[in-house]
RNA sequence: GCCGAGGUGGCAGAAUGGUUAAUGCGACGGACUGCAGAUCCGUUUCCUGGGGGUUCGAUUCCCUCCCUCGGCUCCA
């Protein structure tokens, strides 16, 4: 296991990582309330913390990722009030696209997206458990944590309780022995899903599920807990209060990672400021590789103002730029195998890979560097560039050598995808093939009117046509079009 | 008001108590090309919010001020 160091949000101070249980790795990172589309912000916790265990995973740790999903909430009775539809219906439809958007990113390290009404059972356990303690209480049908009593409240933030300012977003609830207390369980409203329980039909408060789950699925303590800047103050605050006050066991979490929020014209992009641009768009229209360059190509923790369409298409411009030689490679090797002949790579070349593999990790485990190691990713397609005129030249051996450190980017960053292929497929290869042919014989006999005749309807068709002497070579342009 | 995160070139965005402060985008010039595209080479020597302090040396550490964003019980 290869030692590497995080940054913990509640000591304030990057340290070595240590697994509670090595090599397992817990980790739990705040999921999403499906609600809405999701949009530019909400992908980038996904990307984030994706390569964060595809990195555990290279380094030998067995991480078990749960991300929750708040399947019932007020945000989610209203919609689905609004729509006459059956919240829990609405929460699915949009988990679906989320799921599907998180494919298309190379999501793929998620192990468990645990659905709130699905652990019913062990929220009402742990409010007991909370209230035989003395830690919450019951009023007129809801549960409440009573704050006063869990004197690390605010620990994680730096919050003084006296020091807030109740009410300044939310109207405070009747009920409540004080303005901060939380509520653990909500009393049922007519109409609304409930679930029974000792207080009597209601549903689960906002912090309460992801506490349930970890304890249920982690124990008492578990390693890393993930999530947005925003949901330090009250939501990760209400976490530790709950399961360390329930379990009396303590530190909930050993590592707590908060990645930046995406802004939007120096705003936080935000379903209810109505500024986000949709997670989907950005994806169909940049394609996922740009996204999700994008994300790491800033560190995680930093803010990222998200600029209209142009950070993203100097995402992609970048990224197809910094994949280039890749693709070349991955082309002939698709083509001739791994079994190829040619010359081999002089040691030194095969050294320097070896070499940019082993900066790559260490940006990575420099608390999730991912900026640098795209630095240095550039810094080899580059070096690239004395090798990719004679690429045909090159044993297959060789091509992987070169090829190392993208398939370090493939396995941790996820960039660097080979199966962007198109519909159509092998038959499309070879129709275009077709064209291309025609194409060259204008070229050869000089009658270039012809050739980009040629060049323009295949253009048009979607196809960039590039030539190499006297060799054409062909790609999709993304974007699409239909 | 309190708490937190930030302020780096035209833009995006790293890093570090010490030779020219990454990398990318953009721009400009050139090579290559039938023309493009892609690619490559070169240039973009005057970029670390202001002011103090510690130090031989600060963008980095300390103090202070200014500004932006986030949170203060809906938020990724």
């Amino acid at each position: 296991m290869r030692r590497f160091t995080v940054y913990d949000t509640l000591s304030r101070e990057t340290r070595l990582f240590v697994p509670l249980v090595p090599p397992k790795v817990g980790l739990f990172v705040c999921g999403l309330t499906p609600y809405d589309d999701a949009h530019i912000g909400h992908g980038r916790i996904g990307v984030v913390f994706d390569s964060v265990a595809r990195a555990l995973t290279r380094w030998g740790y067995r991480p078990f990722y749960v991300q929750n999903v708040t399947n019932i909430d007020d945000r989610l009775i209203a919609r689905g009030a609004e729509s006459g539809t059956n919240p829990l219906v609405l929460a699915d439809r949009h988990f679906l696209a989320w799921t599907l958007a998180m494919r298309e990113l190379g999501v793929t390290s998620v192990n468990y997206y645990p659905h709130a009404t699905d652990f019913i059972p062990e929220i009402v356990h742990q409010i007991q458990s909370l209230v035989e303690r003395g830690f919450a209480y019951p009023a007129s049908g809801s549960v409440y944590y009573e704050v006063a009593k869990f004197d690390r409240y605010g620990r994680l933030s730096g919050q003084k309780v006296e020091e807030l300012r109740p009410g300044s977003r939310a109207d405070v609830e009747p009920g409540k022995r004080a303005p901060e207390d939380f509520v653990l369980w909500k009393a049922a409203r007519p109409g609304e899903p409930s679930w029974d329980s000792p207080w009597g039909p209601g549903r689960p408060g906002w912090h309460i599920e992801d506490t349930a789950i970890t304890v249920r699925l982690f124990g008492p303590r578990y390693d890393i807990h993930g999530g947005g800047l925003d949901l330090k103050f009250p939501h990760h605050e209400a976490e530790i209060a709950q399961a360390e006050a329930a379990t009396g066991e303590a530190p909930l979490v050993n590592f707590w990672m908060h990645a930046g929020l995406v802004s939007i014209a120096g705003e936080k992009m935000s379903k209810s400021l109505g500024n986000s641009v949709l997670l989907q768009d950005g994806i169909g229209t940049f394609g996922p590789m740009a996204v999700r360059f994008y994300y790491l190509n800033a560190h995680y923790r930093s803010p990222l103002d998200f600029v209209g369409g142009k950070s993203l298409e100097e995402a992609k411009v970048a990224y197809e730029r910094l994949a280039g030689p890749f693709d070349r490679i991955s082309e002939i090797l698709a083509r001739d195998g791994l079994e190829r002949s040619g010359r081999d790579l002089p040691p030194d070349a095969a050294r320097a890979a070896s070499s940019c593999v082993e900066k790559l990790d260490e940006a990575m485990a420099t608390d999730f560097n991912t900026r640098e190691a795209i630095a240095l990713l550039f810094g080899w397609s580059k070096a690239m560039a004395d090798w990719i005129p004679h690429v045909e030249s090159l044993s297959g051996s060789a091509l992987a050598a070169l090829g190392a450190p993208y398939r370090w980017g493939h396995e941790v960053l996820g960039l660097f995808r080979t199966d962007d292929s198109l519909p159509g497929g092998e038959l499309l290869g070879r129709v275009v093939a077709v064209a291309l042919e025609a194409r060259a014989r204008a070229r050869a006999r000089g009658d270039f009117a012809e050739a980009d005749r040629i060049r323009d309807a295949l253009g048009l068709a979607g196809l960039a046509i590039e030539d190499e002497g006297d060799r054409s070579r062909w790609h999709a342009r993304a974007g699409n079009p239909e």
